[in-house]
DNA sequence: ATCAACCATAGACTATACTCTATGGTTGAT
DNA sequence: ATCAACCATAGAGTATAGTCTATGGTTGAT
């Protein structure tokens, strides 16, 4: 697919979708039996790749931590050690970022009480 | 105190108090009597504002919304049906946040599975 | 052939949240 | 009196994550 309907697929913008490729979270292909003209090419794994990127924005995950977790998942010169320790801080850090919201919910649930009184 | 101590204390830069100050997160107070110098005080309560912020911030909270957290916290040209209202608004925000982290650890657990498979 | 709808790159612009520099005045210990 | 260590404002600079504009080429339906 072109890039057009990769946006419209993800809901990403055409925009946004240029600056993640420029950034390395996704890349398209050109078909190199065409000569006319130079239009990147887009699969599915792109789709996947898009998907995650949105979850791990919402999860409050940087770009470079996305770009981290994706090369984790596709990059085949990690070995699977490798992959699992970087998957396994992931998972770490987004354990901790649990804690603190459940503590600023704390925070403001007191708040409330003290409305309330 | 000045603006020294309360950066100290809470571990907050005077940079960044400062620049809080302009965003209007915390006000410090001159000293009338003190004509020769334009020195603005801190209280407790800036201490209290600080350390909120940062928990806050944790949270994951832009500044504005923190503004938002502050004033009914603290601004007493609310109702209390208002600030109760604000408060549980952003309750309600930590919620789905916590549930989009959990989301996000669910895919990041699925691929270490398939990696270990 | 033409024209809307697409494709590409390059680079300027925006918002958020700092962070730092420049400049100049004040305080307090020696 | 002097000098380090503070205080203030103003404004420039940085990083992150987009967002938009300019420019020019391509495609496909009419």
């Amino acid at each position: 697919m072109l890039i057009n309907e990769l946006a419209k697929r993800t809901g990403v913008t055409v925009h946004t979708i240029r600056f993640y490729e420029r950034y390395g979270l996704i890349r398209g292909q050109r078909n190199p039996d065409v000569t006319s003209n130079n239009y990147l090419h887009y699969d599915d794994e792109c789709v996947a790749r898009l998907e995650l990127i949105l979850d791990a924005k919402s999860a409050g995950f940087t770009l470079q931590e996305i770009g981290e977790i994706i090369d984790a998942w596709y990059k085949d010169t990690y070995t699977k050690r490798e992959k699992r320790q970087i998957l396994e801080r992931k998972i770490q850090a987004l354990d901790d970022k649990i804690k603190e919201l459940r503590q600023m919910k704390k925070i403001i649930k007191d708040c409330l009480e003290e409305i309330a009184s």
